[in-house]
DNA sequence: ACCCCGGTATGATTGCTGTCAGGTCCATGT
DNA sequence: ACATGGACCTGACAGCAATCATACCGGGGT
């Protein structure tokens, strides 16, 4: 059973957003563990110009704000981008099992590491400089395979390039590999 | 007692190695984490071509390959870039006292959900367009402060730009820029 | 069969940034 | 006092990608 659907057990409470209503908001008191069932829900700090930070993109099935079950209050909002269904469990719940059964604890701990691990490595993807590194880097990753159809925007979105950048460089890819199949020489 | 620190203490094995050393490599059984004292180690994933992808950059004070504590075999290799100094310390002893420690616990999985929502940020900067939007959200994570001098080409690394570009922004800032195109989205 | 929409594709233009090249300032060591 | 090196600074240029615009294509709904 994995660790989402293990926190899930804990409570049967559902919530629902539309979208841009807040789930919570900077300063409030944390009682709530979020489980993104459907939607998006994006942790945000404004800043003073009214420009907005973000600091996760919660897709469902991730776990929300997972810094949050060990800290009083929220140092952030979160706001549904799109209409919303979370699973809410409680947050001394969460910790109460957490330090009762050593299993989960290390569910939760390497479900943090292996999160670290991915994000760091899109941070490192992200400053490179051309989006030809950039899919070379996600590529190589990913077992070496082009992206399938379909996911080339989410793609475009996770390296950091827009959608025309990344269809040019994979055109270049595709005509690249039939002039070395073609006249090779 | 810092987290680093309770780690340190389980064992007293101190471990250096020259600038290009291997600390482990890509397959290898896991048997320490090391924490790193001196120097800089970088977790690489090797590509076909020779590139290399760097997965985590370890400065001193650091804990290096966190996930590695809860697999069998390492997922990458690791290479000292300067002379490094590391602490190892056994696996199964950090997993044992884990295990039986729950405020450890607890503690271990708050470093890394620290340093997850921190990553995460990080990646969200490198995902701006341009330098003055990154300078920004660097900045407004940073209590809205201009970095002190001394640590510029550390920001702009950080920030994922070249230092000259730095420069310039911090310049024009300084100059005041009564300019205001926004270019959103 | 039709329309509509989102993803794919590519040309043209613009502008930011990387890079190179040169230069100042300052702390340090001799 | 002088030399050295590192951080800071700025001009010039080239290159890459963001953006705008246009078009094709395929699937889902009607």
């Amino acid at each position: 059973m994995s660790l989402f659907d293990r926190l899930r057990a804990l409570s049967p409470s559902e919530r629902e957003f539309d979208a841009g209503a807040l789930l919570f908001r900077r300063g409030d008191e944390v009682s709530m563990l979020h489980l993104v069932l459907d939607g998006e829900a994006h942790l945000v700090r404004h800043r003073a110009d009214g420009g907005r930070l973000v600091l996760q993109r919660a897709a469902p099935k991730t776990i929300l704000a997972e810094a949050s079950v060990f800290s009083e209050r929220y140092h952030c909002d979160c706001v549904a981008v799109v209409p919303t269904r979370t699973h809410a469990v409680g947050r001394e719940a969460v910790r109460a099992l957490l330090a009762e059964d050593s299993a989960l604890a290390e569910s939760w701990a390497l479900h943090l590491a292996r999160e670290l691990q991915t994000t760091r490595l899109r941070a490192e993807i992200l400053s490179l400089r051309t989006v030809r590194e950039r899919l070379d880097a996600w590529m190589a990753w990913n077992g070496d395979r082009l992206p399938p159809r379909g996911t080339w925007n989410m793609i475009a979105s996770e390296i950091g390039t827009s959608p025309e950048a990344l269809y040019r460089e994979l055109a270049r890819r595709r005509k690249g590999r039939r002039e070395r199949s073609d006249g090779g020489a």
